[in-house]
This record gives structure tokens, sequence and C-alpha cells, in this order.
DNA sequence: TTAGGGTTAG
């Protein structure tokens, strides 16, 4: 690419943008004046005003009415280029700079390192930083460290900091500015913090500016605490600095914290926006929290704020993670423009929900409408494949995946195919996928091996994923829990002994499971052999029902007779699942449009459990998992108001 | 008249 970018002094300023196919000469200006200060001007105007196309076409212009560009001209001109990362003009706009003696202008060469670095050309723009006779102006400086930061060369950024400090240069907030947005990474976080520390050390701690670029730096590296903890000491918040604490909570997975400090936002009456509002449909998302979800969408509606991509994608996925496919796909269908994102966030839905056929049609579907397909994509199809029991078409995706599109599996999409192969009962050439892996297979591979064995009840080899699972992830109670239960099934006492050693001697305990239910806008919570809902009775009465008929809901038992003991037999191990299913059926009304929706985690009698009440029932509704949301433990097992 | 920086979705 910089082959042919090589400077030509002879160039002639009208050659300018003629190897330049793009549509910025389409506008005529009747702009006509031989000296330059007036067009200087009206450029300033239109790069002030982001009117990047229309600057480049005046500058033209300019040198087409004999006008000479002096050095005021060049740096709009050159912002201009950089800001629409058109290389080949910024290249021609730089020949001009030097056939007009304004190479040594400080204006003209930051505004160049910052063309060339924006065009991802740091190697010119290094050129242009070294070719300067006095290398000490802070804004050059600035200009090419946060050059190199945002190309990802961070360590060239922060080696230039260096050789700025040991020549005396003054560095200042937007020194600091550029390179924080490097430390993003935990490899760098002890760089990050250095700086925050440098921030505090020289004067710099009021400026919020560097307080949300280092909030970000925390939150990016998953250190919460320490982004709370700046988030608190920053006196005047600004609606970035709270986006940014409400964003990192919810990429971090504390929905929990998410919606706390949105609704702290409302009390001290800050108004939010649109990225606020992704943040927070996020985690009604992770919640399951459809109500809150719906009150955030009224609130957006009756707030006239404009409707953007990432708000609909956002509204979508809360919809669909919430189980109300149908809301989602009005809105998704309704989509003038649908990002990839868009695509992923329904296609994922349905998957999620059980409804394979439908997520599959939908990514063909986007496949079709010239959409390019990125990783995670292929994550949500092949998942979907593995709960709908699509198991050829999986495998055709992953083999499309590579063959088509270049993309390289990564573990996440290993342990969708394993669990596919695992669910079909294809358990060997699971395992051989997995040998072939090109990366070290994680926790979640093996840990998809273990739950196929326990499906298909293969001792040998559940040993040997866990094995390797416990190696990776040796606190994960889950693999030990289900290593057990494949123990208590083989009827292997020996086993389950061995394991429950293993837990002690780790200081292991499980968490308990919890599903809830939401109806009403009241969440209900619950746990194995959970009695403490005031409508316990009932629920066991049904599920007793539910056990013993496989017919009808709310019918007798196979011989036609009422059931009498509403008591089931193992009442200590009533799933919590069932729990909330039994509850669901007895709070919503018969006839309301309900489906059941399959959870993830549900595990394997529950979901045969599910299955047989949806032939019962025929209605919807939806029970998740709430072990993960660590918000409902605190609280007691039902009748939690979440809100 | 002119140069360098921060937050968003699957």
């Amino acid at each position: 690419m910089t082959k042919h970018l090589h400077l030509h002094k002879n160039t002639k300023f009208l050659s300018l943008f003629h190897t330049n196919k793009s549509a910025i000469f389409t506008k005529a200006s009747s702009f006509t004046t031989s000296t330059a200060t007036p067009w200087n001007t009206h450029l300033r105007n239109l790069s002030k005003h982001g009117q990047y196309n229309e600057a480049l076409i005046l500058y033209r212009q300019m040198l087409q009415s004999g006008a000479t560009p002096n050095a005021f001209t060049f740096p709009f001109a050159l912002k201009s280029s950089a800001s629409l990362s058109l290389p080949i003009t910024g290249k021609q706009l730089h020949c001009h700079v030097i056939k007009l003696g304004c190479e040594s202008e400080p204006f003209v060469q930051t505004a160049l390192i910052t063309m060339y670095c924006r065009c991802k050309l740091t190697e010119f723009a290094q050129k242009v930083f070294d070719e300067m006779p006095q290398r000490n102006l802070t804004v050059c400086y600035n200009a090419l460290i946060s050059g190199y930061v945002q190309n990802g060369n961070f360590l060239n950024g922060f080696l230039l900091f260096s050789e700025m400090r040991l020549r005396g240069v003054l560095f200042n907030a937007v020194t600091v500015l550029g390179l924080v947005p490097g430390c993003t990474v935990p490899r760098y976080l002890w760089l990050g913090m250095s700086l925050h520390c440098l921030k505090v050390k020289c004067g710099l701690v009021n400026d919020l500016a560097i307080a949300n670029c280092l909030l970000t730096m925390y939150v990016r590296c998953a250190s919460m605490e320490l982004a709370r903890k700046l988030f608190d000491h920053i006196p005047g918040k600004g609606l970035i600095t709270w986006n940014a604490m409400i964003s990192g909570y919810a990429q971090n997975g504390l929905a929990g914290e998410v919606l706390e400090l949105y609704h702290e936002m409302e009390l001290l009456q800050v108004n939010p926006d649109a990225v606020t509002f992704v943040g927070v449909l996020s985690a009604c998302a992770n919640l399951g929290a459809q109500k809150i979800g719906f009150e955030v969408e009224e609130k957006i509606r009756s707030s006239c704020m404009r409707w953007n991509v990432f708000l609909k994608n956002a509204l979508i996925n809360m919809y669909a993670r919430c189980g109300n496919l149908a809301k989602a796909r009005i809105i998704f269908d309704d989509m003038p423009e649908k990002s990839l994102v868009s695509w992923t966030a329904i296609i994922g839905g349905y998957g999620i929900h059980g409804l394979g056929n439908i997520a599959v049609e939908l990514f063909d579907k986007m496949i079709e409408t010239g959409i390019q397909p990125d990783g995670t994509v292929f994550v949500s199809v092949l998942n979907a494949c593995s709960h709908a029991g699509l198991t050829e078409r999986g495998l055709n995706y992953l083999d499309l995946m590579k063959r088509e599109y270049g993309l390289k599996p990564c573990s996440e999409h290993y342990s969708c195919v394993v669990d596919l192969l695992g669910r079909a009962g294809r358990l060997e050439e699971a395992r051989k996928l997995i040998e072939l892996m090109e990366d070290e297979p994680d926790g979640a591979v093996w840990g998809a091996l273990l739950g196929a064995c326990k499906i298909h009840k293969n001792v040998e080899l559940a040993e040997l994923a866990f094995n390797k699972v416990v190696e990776l992830e040796p606190t994960n109670v889950g693999y030990y829990v289900l290593l057990s239960n494949i123990y208590t099934e083989a009827n292997n006492s020996e086993g389950i002994l061995r394991v429950r050693l293993m837990m002690r001697e780790r200081k292991l305990k499980k968490d308990p499971g919890y599903s809830y239910f939401e109806c009403k806008g009241k969440t209900y919570l619950f746990v194995a052999g959970d009695r403490s809902h005031p409508q316990t009775k009932e629920i066991y009465k049904l599920l007793n029902r539910l056990e013993d008929t496989e017919s009808e809901y709310g019918g007798a038992n196979k011989n036609g007779q009422e059931v009498i003991n509403h008591e089931p037999p193992n009442i200590i191990g009533v799933h919590s699942e069932r729990l909330a299913i039994a509850f669901a059926l007895l709070n919503t009304e018969i006839g309301a449009d309900i489906l059941v929706i399959k959870n993830l985690r549900i595990c394997n009698d529950c979901h045969s459990f599910v299955k047989r009440v949806s032939k019962i029932v025929d209605r919807l509704f939806v029970v998740r998992d709430a072990t993960r949301f660590h918000h409902f433990r605190n609280g007691t097992c039902s009748c939690n108001d979440y809100w």
C-alpha cells in the first residue's frame, strides 16, 4: 500500500484527487477568489462542522481558482483527509505542503502526523516527526503517541512518552489521554495505573476526560472495584462518566449494579442518553427483567430521543433474551437497515429458546442479503443448531465458517460443536474434534463433552473430560456435581465418594440453583425443594399431578383417578425449574399466549419435564435460571419484588 | 484563521 505513496515533489496541484474516485467533487461552488484568506475561513467553517467532503471539494476549487494555499490552509485540509481516512489525498496534500515550503510549520507538521496516523500509516507519521528540526513540541509528541496507541502499537507510544520525558518536553492532559486507551488490556494495566498516579501527582486531577478514560481502562481490564472507586471519587461526573460506569458494569455481567446506578442517576436527575439506555437494556437482557426493559423502551419513546441502530439492537436483544421473541421480531423486521449485530441478536434469541429452525433460516437469509458474518454470529447459529438437534447443519456451518469466510473457530465455537455432536450421541467424534483443535481447548469445551457424557451415560469418557476440565477450572463446582451425577446414575458409589472428597479437600460447596418466573411485574424465585412460597401446597399438588399424569394438565392419573398424595416422593430434590413452572401454571390465565422457554442450563430431567408439560398445556411461559445473578441471592427464596 | 483527547449494542 505504501509503495505508490512515495512523495513526488513535482506533483502538480491539480492532479490532486485525480486518482481518487470518491464522490467528493460532486458539489460545485460559486465561491472564487485568488487570495487564500477567504478560502481558509470557509475551509475552517466546514472542517469545524465536520463537513470534510465539502472541505476537500473547496480545497480543490481553491487550487482551480488559482489561489495559493498557505500554512493556514493545510491543517484544515489535512484534518479533512484524516477524518475521512483518505491516504492518497493526504499524501498529495503532503506534496503540496513541501512544494509551498510549509513543511517546517509546526501546525502543519502536527496535522500531517495526525493525518498519517488516522490513515494507519504510522511509519510515514514517524518520518515527518523525525524530520522535524526541533522535536520539542508537546503537541507533536501527543499526535504521534495517540497515533501509535490508536493503531494498536502501545509500546511505541509508551517509548515515545519516555523519550519525551527524558528530553524534558512537557507533557499534559492530552498526552495522558493518548496513552491511557493503550492500557485497556490487563497486561498493561500496571502502566495505566502508573499514569493514574502521574495524573494525580501532576495536578491533572480535575480533568474529567482523563478520569473517564481511566475509568474505561479499569472497566476493560475487568477491575470493577477500582473502576467504582475512581467513579465515586470523580467530583463533577459528566454523562460520559455515568455511561462509562453503566456500560462497564453491563459488559462485565454485573446487571444488578447497572440497574442500581441507573436508578441513582434518575434520583440525581441526570438525563440519560442513548448510550445509557443501551447499557441498561443489556442489563435487563441479562436479568430477564422484561418489565424494566419495557419501561425503558417507553421512556425512550416519550423522551423523543432519536432511535439509532445501537438502541434498536439493544432492545431486540433484551426482548429476545427475555423470551419475548414476538416483540423482538417486530422490532427487527421494522428496522430499515439491519446491522450484523441486529441479526446476531435475533438469531441468538431464537437459538437459546430452542427455535433453532427459525434461527438457521434467519442466518441463511442474512447471508443472502450480503452481510458478512463474523465469529460471534457463528457462535449464535452453532448454538441454535445444538439446541435444536440440527447436527449436520451445525457441522456444515463450522465448515462454512472456515472455508468460505476464512474465520478461525475459537474455543466458543468448538464448545458449541462438541455439544452438538455430544447431544447426538457422537461422543467419539466430539473427542476427536477437541484433539484436532489448533488452540488449547478451554474448560467450556471439555465441559461440553462432560455434559454430553452425562446424557449418554459414558463414564469412561466423562472421567477423561472431567480430569481435563478440573485442571483448567479447578474451582468450578458445576463440573464436580456433573461427574457425581454421572456416577450416581451408574451406581458407582466409589466414584461419588471420590468426587465428594475432592470437593471437600478443595473446600468447594455447591451454590443452590435458582429459577424464577416474572409475573405481573414481580419476580418469584425458587430454589430446589423450596417450601417457603405461600402457594407451596398448590404448587406441589400440581407438580404431583404433572409427574403422575402425562396426559393432561390438571387431569387425573393414568387410571382416571384423582391423585390424593400431594407430596411428590422426593420433595427435597424437586428442582427449582419445576417449582417455577408449576407456579407459572398456577398463576397465569388459561388461554393466554404461553410458550415453554427452554433454558440453556436446564438439566436433562427438567428438560424432558418441560417438554412433557408443553405438550399438555399449550401455553407460553418463561422460566429462567437465576443462579448466576447474585443479586437474587441476597433475598429469601420467593416473592422477591425485584425493583 | 492553523495542530493533539474521553463513553455505546450481539
